[in-house]
RNA sequence: GUGUUCGUAGCUCAGCUGGAUAGAGCAACGGCCUUCUAAGCCGUGGGUCGGGGGUUCGAAUCCCUUCGAGCACACCA
């Protein structure tokens, strides 16, 4: 189904065109002038140059060419030769009634759908989760969600960070804490215990103390990098524990993402291309494209056009080990063998903007994608507290992810059970719904790219332009509509949309139209916030509604009926876009 | 130093492929609950869009310059 803009410029156009001008010239806005008109076209004025004419009289002949116009009700010429437009109600009318009956509200389905791999998650093994993780998660759900709702083939991958250094670093400080374990015994020769020597608690902990003692100690993170080497070069001993530490840690980061309503097809590691490196390596020197230097072995990316010095992508260290880049560059060309990609999208922190710039110049560069395949990095700024800082907790620690969640989760409890009267369960379960929407809500109606405030009073007063608005938005409607059926009215299936009475009517259904280049735009753009920026104004388009309309008290029942249509689709866009940014609305609240 | 992102109301942010009077939310102040959920709605005050120059009929938006801030710059990830 065609968007609204695109089939009023489509009208304009031919107007333009029967006046005698280029009919490109036609292309309709939405209007930001509303107090005058609902749309607008300024095309009368950016072709006054071309046909040497006053912009008021090329639009005053394209005025005259409207007056058959179905989809205008109203279009007037105004100095300096704006075209003011109001949208037909019957139009309106059979646009809503068309969106409504399509499964996707009007979005058009691509051609050749895109496969797509998207990569965010990162979380190490180990490393209980922050509020750092927060950002990737919920960011890259949502354009998941709304990539595979636009008709595309999406698969996720977390790429775990599950291999390298800090592996290396907590073994090291296992074995400080433990040297009689038996995984540190090079004679030990029989088959290792079932159970790891330590629970996801102590895990959480170790790495923390690991990585500061590697800072100030030289011979303590020497030994990680031994460490690291042994279990990279497989000894068995080390590969054990490494097992164990991955066992531990899995389940309790499936928890913690499922908590998120986050989830991942699939649930790779660096670890998984540990293999195929050397002969990455290897096959990336008889090419030709690498060279050692200063005893690294480095692919130089820099390109002609290059007004920055680029450093060159680094492959192996000149210890031999591999790094960061070669498992993000093994992982592209596994990635290629595999599902043979479209499009990769890699989301995380924007401080690595310049090491994936180097890892796709030499992806390319190397020929391990082919030319036409997209890759793209989304960099999301930092969560800074209330003073502009990272984010930190009071006591001036990093924030775990749970507790964070559970400080939201009790905060929204008390104020449920402050309100109304509900049950414990209730209250709780609630209360969960309304925290994820108040979080997510507030990170993805910020850029992505941008830094933002995270402020848990802001969060948790969830007034104005925030997630709970929209559920509480949502559950209104949905109030309305049982209390419809209660008094014995039936929901039809085709809505019969009615003709808009009022300004408030009007303008939500202006808003509802708008679904489908909505989410085209974000989809385009990888951009979730539009689709905060959407539905906030839907709900204020529809609240407004609200109080100047008497819905179920209505005598016309044609007109009731018209309200109810009206209803049903409010609620099913909203609860749709919702679901595009990962959470859900409750029945009451 | 090089590159990069950014600077919009007291605070947090939209708007940026150029259009008319720069918008929200929070905070402040004032209204609206015997009537479909007041987590809502209506209203008031609040701005040299960091500064300067340019392109244009028209600039928060594009270009140049300048000031300020963040971030990144081969053997960490």
């Amino acid at each position: 189904m065609k968007k609204l803009l695109d089939l009023l410029s489509e009208e304009m156009g031919q107007a333009f065109a029967a006046a005698g001008y280029d009919s490109n010239l036609g292309r309709v806005t939405i209007s930001n002038r509303p107090d005058l008109c609902e749309y607008q076209c300024n095309g009368a004025m950016a072709g006054a140059k071309q046909y040497k004419k006053a912009p008021i009289m090329i639009a005053n002949e394209v005025v005259a060419q409207l007056a058959e116009s179905k989809a205008f009700k109203e279009a007037v010429a105004v100095p300096p030769g704006f075209l003011n437009l109001k949208l037909s109600e019957e139009y309106l009318r059979q646009f809503l009634t068309d969106m409504a009956k399509d499964e996707k509200f009007g979005l058009e389905m691509p051609k050749k759908p895109k496969k797509v791999i998207i990569d965010y998650g990162g979380p190490n093994v180990a490393k209980p989760l922050h509020v750092g993780h927060l950002r990737s998660a919920i960011i890259g759900e949502s354009i998941k969600r709304i990539v595979r709702y636009a008709g595309h083939d999406i698969i996720v991958d977390i790429h775990l960070g599950d291999w390298g250094l800090q592996m290396g670093l907590i073994i090291t400080e296992l074995q400080e804490r433990q040297p009689d374990l038996v995984y540190f015994d090079e004679n030990y020769e029989v088959e290792y215990p079932a159970e790891a020597p330590f629970t996801i608690t102590e895990l959480g902990e170790i790495y923390p103390t690991a990585s500061a003692k590697s800072k100030e100690d030289e011979d303590y993170k020497q030994r990680a990098l031994d460490a690291t080497f042994k279990l990279q070069s497989g000894v068995r001993g080390h590969r054990a524990l490494w097992k164990h530490i991955i066992n531990i840690s899995i389940p309790d980061l499936k928890k913690n993402y499922a908590n998120l309503n986050v989830d991942f097809e699939l649930w790779k590691g660096e670890s998984d291309v540990h293999d195929v490196i050397p002969g990455m390596a290897e096959q990336m020197k008889a090419e030709g494209y690498a060279y050692v230097s200063e005893g690294a072995l480095v692919v130089d990316v820099k390109e002609e056009s290059d007004t920055k010095e680029l450093p060159p992508c680094m492959i192996l260290k000149s210890d031999g080990a591999a790094l960061y880049t070669t498992t993000d560059l093994a992982t592209i060309m596994e990635r290629v063998k595999d599902y043979d990609p479209d499009l990769m999208i890699y989301l995380t922190d924007k401080r690595q903007a310049l090491h994936f710039e180097q890892v796709f110049r030499c992806a390319r560069k190397t020929k391990l994608v082919k030319p036409q395949t997209e890759m793209i990095h989304i960099g999301f700024g930092t969560m800074n507290g209330k003073d502009g800082k990272p984010f930190k907790t009071r006591e001036g620690g990093v924030m775990r992810l749970e507790t964070l969640i559970q400080d939201i989760n009790d905060e929204m409890y008390r104020k449920i059970t402050d309100n109304r009267d509900v049950s414990e369960e209730e209250a709780r379960q609630t209360a969960g719904i309304v925290a994820l929407s108040a979080i997510k809500y507030g990170d993805l109606s910020n850029q992505a790219s941008k830094d933002y405030i995270f402020d848990i009073d802001k969060f948790t007063s969830f007034e104005g332009d925030t997630g709970p608005y929209i559920l509480y938005t949502i559950v209104r409607i949905k109030s309305i509509l049982n209390k419809y059926k209660e008094q014995g009215g039936v929901i039809a299936e085709d809505g019969a949309f009615g003709l808009a009475s009022s300004d408030y009517e009007k303008t939500l259904m202006l808003e509802l139209a708008k679904f489908n280049a909505m989410l085209e735009t974000a989809c385009e753009e990888t951009a979730p916030h539009k689709v905060c920026a959407y539905i906030y104004d839907l709900a204020n388009a529809f609240n407004k509604f609200y109080h100047e309309t008497k819905i179920l008290a209505e005598e016309d029942e044609t007109k009731k009926q018209g309200y109810i249509a009206l209803l049903v689709l409010t609620r099913d866009v909203l609860e749709t876009c919702i679901d595009l940014l990962g959470f859900s609305a409750p029945e009451r609240m």
